[in-house]
DNA sequence: GGAGTAGTACTCGGATACATTGTGTCCGAGTTATCTAGG
DNA sequence: CCTAGATAACTCGGACACAATGTATCCGAGTACTACTCC
C-alpha cells in the first residue's frame, strides 16, 4: 500500500496557506520546499476541484484556502488527491467459489471484506478527526515563529 | 491509496487452508475462485517467505499454513504481500523550507508526518487485532457447511 | 513375492513480458496590472 | 490631471511524455510416486 508524494506536498501546502489570506502562486508555494512547480500545480488543481482551495487566475492570482482551516480535515485533502475509492477492492471472488451465489452482494456480506473495511474505517476516522487548524496549532506550539517565516516567504 | 488484488486472494486462500491440514497445490487453490494459478503462486511464495505458509515441493506438494490460524493476523498477511514500508512516505521536505535544519529528523518531529503515522497505526492495529481464526469463526457462524465444502473442493 | 531402479508426472521457484498508475513537463487560454495617449 | 484603451506579464488548466509499480505468464529444478525388471 502506498500513498503518492502529492499527499505530503499538498498537506504542507495547505498548512502554509493557512497563514496567508491572499492567493499565492504555485511558483511561490513550490519554491518553499523546492518542489517541481508544474507538478505541484497539477495536484493543487485537484484540491480546487474538491472545493478545498480556490484558484484565482491571472496576474497576482494563485491559490488560497476555500474555507476556514478548522473545516478542512486531513481526510479531505487525502481524498482529494488520492481519490474516493477504498484501498481494499473487493472483487467478490466468492461468487466463483463453491456455494457462490451470483445474486448475493459479497462486498457487504463477505467477512474478509468487512474486516478490511473496518480497518480502513479506523484509518479514515483518525484522519477525519484531525484538521488543518489542529495541525497548525501544534506547529505554533512547537515554534511560534513559523507563521511569520512562512508569511514572509510567500508574500515577501 | 490502493491495495493489490493479491491481498484479497491471499486472505481467502489462507482462510481456505485453515480447513485443511495437508498441503494443497496452487492449482487447486486457484481453481476454487478461478484465479490465474501462476500469479497466485507468486503471491503465496511471498507468504512462504514470511513464514505464514509452508511450501512443500514435489508431487502431492503445495502450501499449508505454517502455524495455527489463531496466530496469523490479517496484518501479517497484508504485510507479507504489500511489504513492510508505510503508506505515507515522509521525505522531510521541511529540510528545504525556511528555518529547515539538516540535522533534524523531521520524519519523527514533523506534525504532518506524525498525524499520518497515527492514522496508519490505527489501521494496523485493527488488522493486527483480527486473526484468520477469528474470521474463520465468523464464516462458520454464518454458514456451518463452508468448511466441508472447501475441504471437498481442495482434496476431492 | 519382494526389492531395487529407472522413468514419469507433478510441484514450487524465479526469470521474463505486458498493463496500469504515479511522476514530471510543456504550452495555451484567460485575467489583471501597467503603460500610453487623448481629452 | 483624469480617463479610456491597448499592451504585456503573469496565472491557472489541461494535454502530453516518461518512470515505476502491479499484473500476468512461462519454463526450469527438484521431489514423490509408479511401474518395471531382476533376484
Amino acid at each position: 500500500m502506498r500513498l503518492g508524494q502529492a499527499v505530503e506536498w499538498t498537506l504542507h501546502t495547505c498548512l502554509n496557506l493557512a497563514w496567508v489570506g491572499e492567493p499565492v502562486s504555485t511558483a511561490r508555494l513550490a519554491g518553499i520546499y523546492q518542489l517541481p512547480p508544474a507538478y505541484l500545480n497539477k495536484q493543487l488543481q485537484a484540491l480546487a476541484r474538491e472545493k478545498i482551495l480556490v484558484s484565482v487566475p491571472g496576474a497576482r492570482g494563485g491559490f488560497r484556502l476555500a474555507r476556514d482551516p478548522a473545516e478542512i480535515s486531513l481526510l479531505d485533502v487525502v481524498v482529494a488527491v488520492e481519490g474516493r475509492e477504498e484501498a481494499f477492492r473487493c472483487t467478490q471472488i466468492l461468487r466463483n467459489g463453491p456455494g457462490g451465489d451470483p445474486d448475493i452482494d459479497y462486498s457487504s456480506s463477505c467477512v474478509v471484506s468487512q474486516s478490511m473495511r473496518r480497518a480502513e474505517l479506523a484509518w479514515r476516522r483518525e484522519l477525519a478527526g484531525r484538521t488543518i487548524a489542529d495541525v497548525a496549532a501544534d506547529v505554533v506550539r512547537r515554534d511560534p515563529d513559523v507563521p511569520e517565516r512562512i508569511r514572509v516567504a510567500l508574500t515577501n
